[in-house]
DNA sequence: TATGAATGAGTCTTCATTCAT
DNA sequence: CATGAATGAAGACTCATTCAT
């Protein structure tokens, strides 16, 4: 997924043979940044941590960033804004809901699901309550295009489209539970037996196949 | 719900006016620790935050348990355990999928669910990856039950009684994915526009709705 | 050596069918702290090893003594203090030199070298500089005793009966030098190949042999 | 004494008025630190004290060495390895007793003798029993050298050419205490009357008066 | 850009001491 | 006599941050 690649390497300008390319600790301390938040967590995390894993020292971070919260505020605009923009800027509300949902979730195992260290992140520092990232990513969330689909939700209900008895307002959620969740805990899921082939595309399946089937109408209601 | 509740309280033996019940400050601590680490993390509290919530000195924590660690510990032993065990253990395998997965949601919701602490504690430090409780809850995880649903699922699918694209390995997760997290993230989402009323038995019914629709067989496929 | 006897056993009244003696636990911190203090030094012990070693609570020491303080003054006073009497108070400053030197060797050991807590507290706090008892025990020393020593050897120097090599003021350590040094690091020592059997009476010849020789005055010098 | 000097020091780069030699603060906090032992012994003595004398802040001491452990395995094997190298490397155990009896002291006393904090620390956490520097020390203990000495000291008993009274494994304690050991009490034993002048040289000619003396074989045994 | 040295604030833990029972 | 509960002060250690080089 190209949303979260870096320039660094396409954009190298050839020429002068140097040691490493301008920004390159910078961009490695924001892999290693999200790496490591993935693993253990922002407040598990120092940012000794950070800047061994990027090969550098700790001052480092202070150089490129002014401080821990700085990195975190770039972490957020600029690996964590894109792969959003990736879910939720293609959504058109006008689809047929089913459409709508596919689209969704396909964009949600490709884009951050592609990113191991983004599942974890998002089920423990933005969903979760006081998580350290809330603030910051609710912030840059398309309030509009969330909002819309939930009205697109309420009004399919009321054609009889989609089953009454869903909530609207809890949609979102689900679909996040159903994708992010097991994404999040996938190596942890994998203690149980026979549960080593669970791969994105697994979960893209089942909760294809939960979701499509969940939110048609019940026969009887019909 | 019954099953969290200590039985000290009850037992107290009247007469004499103690100033305070014996073990009072451990069950403060523990109830301090346990409704901090559902705000903010396991590794974002510390020591001295339980304690002041608790009404103590931070050297309480070291007298009534050895240390963090231990406090740990003790936390999943009294504290979660009781709920896990008041969700799997009237689990029946034999008994019809729907029926079987309405008793897990019901129980989910009415234990687990009704301590505000639990559902962000147990989405961030159980599912999420490192978090800090995962080693020592999955040791009490009654797996035995876990894998009998799975297997009572599958076993529904061949008979054609179940959804068949479904994935068996992964229906614990989503339901935890439409219950638990929903509830972690309840306040976070009480910030979108009209979402203040939605409270346990919307997500219970929203989770239902979406799970018994989700499980049957599609008409085409019958 | 009786000096340092409690004199709990034979002194335990008849009759009422006491739990403990009266003094017990008093007796039993003393001799905690005594073994402890032989073992790890004074600032390596803590009040509550000391309090469980004697099989009670460390509130106990704050009751028999009034704190960790005054259990030095009480271990001084009641433990030491016989010991050093029973080493100095035989002493007569008027009889030969080497006959002198032998009872106060033989009273080392029979009195301290009976202690395995002795020689290694008294090495470490005592002889050694800022040791925490050296204070404490100096004040109880009976330095007319040791000095009369001094003197009674000066004398001899110059009648040409001892080495008058040797330096008068620096004999008392020598002793000492060569009895407690090897009985605080038995054990240590014993890590040597064959040191297996170096006991108490060893340790007495070796010193006697070394100082009987060495006091004698040289063959050129007579 | 040369053993113990750092090489740093000279091999400073002449040129940029350096604010401070690289790895000042590092030799600071281990001078200081064998200082504050030597003075109060390992267990009674704190990092921030160390820090403090060195001249720095406590957190130092975890920069440099990884933490307070580390710190003692610095400071036996820069500074006091180096010591043991030089007393025991040039010992020779083919010479006669009494010459390598002599250098044995002698460069006791011109070694460790010449350091001040040593010979307590030395009597403190090496020879007593629990001292905190034993293990350390005793792992890098020439013992090679030691049991040769022992050995060469019981082959001169058989041929009659040393008192056959001595205990040849009890002898190297017997050189330590007959010069470690007053080393060690000097300031203590400063307080006796007349005892100001007992410097380093009055040590060692007691202590080769005594042992010299005390090897000879007497003229009965001849 | 990048580092090593340094720090102050804060965290977990230990310990002597107190006190009601 | 004895204990369990509790505390304040101090211990080792961590960490984000600063700064001269």
């Amino acid at each position: 997924m190209a949303a979260s690649r870096r320039p660094r390497s396409q954009a190298r300008p050839q020429g002068r043979p140097l040691a490493s390319a301008p920004g390159a600790s910078r961009d490695a301390l924001l892999d290693a940044a999200a790496s490591l938040f993935g693993e253990r967590g922002v407040a598990g995390t120092t940012t000794a941590q950070i800047a061994a894993r990027a090969g550098v020292t700790a001052a480092m971070v202070h150089y490129h960033f002014k401080g821990r919260e700085a990195l975190l505020d770039a972490l957020v605009e600029e690996r964590i804004g894109p792969l959003m923009a990736f879910v939720w800027g293609p959504m058109d509300a006008s689809e047929p809901i089913p459409r709508l949902v596919e689209g969704l979730v396909q964009r949600l195992l490709e884009g951050p699901g592609s990113q191991p260290w983004l599942p974890p992140l998002w089920v423990r520092e933005v969903l979760s309550e006081g998580g350290q990232l809330r603030e910051r990513v609710l912030a840059r969330l398309p309030m509009a295009k969330v909002e819309a689909l939930g009205t697109a939700l309420a009004k399919a209900q009321t054609r009889g489209e989609v089953n009454p008895d869903l909530e609207p307002r809890l949609f979102v959620l689900s679909i996040l539970g159903l994708t992010m969740l097991p994404l999040a805990t996938a190596r942890v899921w994998g203690r149980l037996p026979g549960t080593a082939g669970l791969d994105a595309s697994a979960v893209s399946r089942h909760a294809l196949a939960l979701l499509s089937a969940g939110l048609r109408p019940s026969r009887r209601s019909r």
